[in-house]
DNA sequence: ATGGTTGCTTAGCAA
């Protein structure tokens, strides 16, 4: 079972590089990021055509997730669900047979002690609730999307420098800890040690010919899972060519139970 | 401190 993560920054944007991507690597389930589009706007139509089912939180102009999905998802919940007035569209949950799997847009934060940076606080904060209300460390899970958080100083092109920002702050990453506390493995670290491997390139500044990244884009999996990941990657070659989104898709393989 | 780029939406915001 391949699953996958990508923040695709305007699904209608990127619409005909998803469909290629989708065709190429025949991933079983794709969580996106960044749909930038209502419900009634997604494009159902290409996505089934390209063999996929669509389990769509959708919002206009901003945010909205998807999980992608070659079976049919089961038991699909949409946000937070926990009683907080919220209208951004981030999160977006399905089950696959035994599986559980999140579609996770973490607030970017805007700048350091902004609102925006309390919102994405309170945000992981939430989303540490909602593991320990629906869902159990023991069954399979892939909490997967953009985290807006690179974990440590090696997913992190110059770490002092980013020290104080949103995506690499002492606070963001303990925040991020705080989530990953409930039992959940980074799966690409399974088999990846090594730095100056990335899933974010700012557009600005050639920081992609530059190789200055961030590793922000994550698959999160609790034990179960983990045990059964064989492999993990990072799919570079999607932030090259032609119109690309700012970030790369995230994929891992699991073998059956 | 600012700028650099992209996408959505219509000049400005968010990232």
């Amino acid at each position: 079972m391949k699953i996958a993560t990508w923040n695709v920054n305007s699904i209608r944007a990127r619409l005909e590089r998803l469909v290629a991507w989708l065709k190429t690597h025949q991933p079983d389930v794709v969580c996106l990021q960044e749909l930038k589009v209502a419900d009634a706007e997604f494009p159902l139509l290409a996505v089934q055509e390209a063999g996929y089912h669509a389990a769509v939180y959708g919002q206009r102009t901003y945010n909205g997730v998807a999980i992608l999905s070659r079976a049919e998802p089961a038991e699909v919940e949409r946000g937070l669900c926990d009683g907080v007035q919220d209208d951004q569209a981030r999160l977006i949950c399905a089950r696959f047979a035994d599986v559980r799997v999140l579609s996770a847009y973490v607030p970017n934060g805007g700048e350091v002690g902004s609102d925006k940076y309390a919102y994405k606080l309170e945000w992981l904060r939430r989303l540490r609730g909602y593991l320990e209300r629906r869902c159990e460390p023991r069954q399979p899970l892939a909490l997967c999307g953009d985290f807006n958080v690179a974990p440590e100083p090696r997913d992190v092109a110059d770490p002092e420098a980013w020290a104080d920002t949103v995506l690499f702050h002492p606070e963001v990453r303990a925040a991020l800890e705080q989530v990953r506390s409930w039992g959940l493995r980074d799966a690409f670290r399974i088999h990846h040690e090594e730095g100056g491997l990335y899933s974010w390139w700012d557009y600005r500044m050639l920081a992609f010919p530059k190789n200055r990244g961030l590793r922000i884009d994550h698959i999160f999996v609790s034990e179960p899972l983990a045990e059964r990941c064989v492999d993990s990657s990072i799919h570079r070659q999607e932030r090259k060519g032609k119109q690309p989104s700012d970030h790369a898709p995230v994929l891992a393989e699991f073998k059956a139970a």
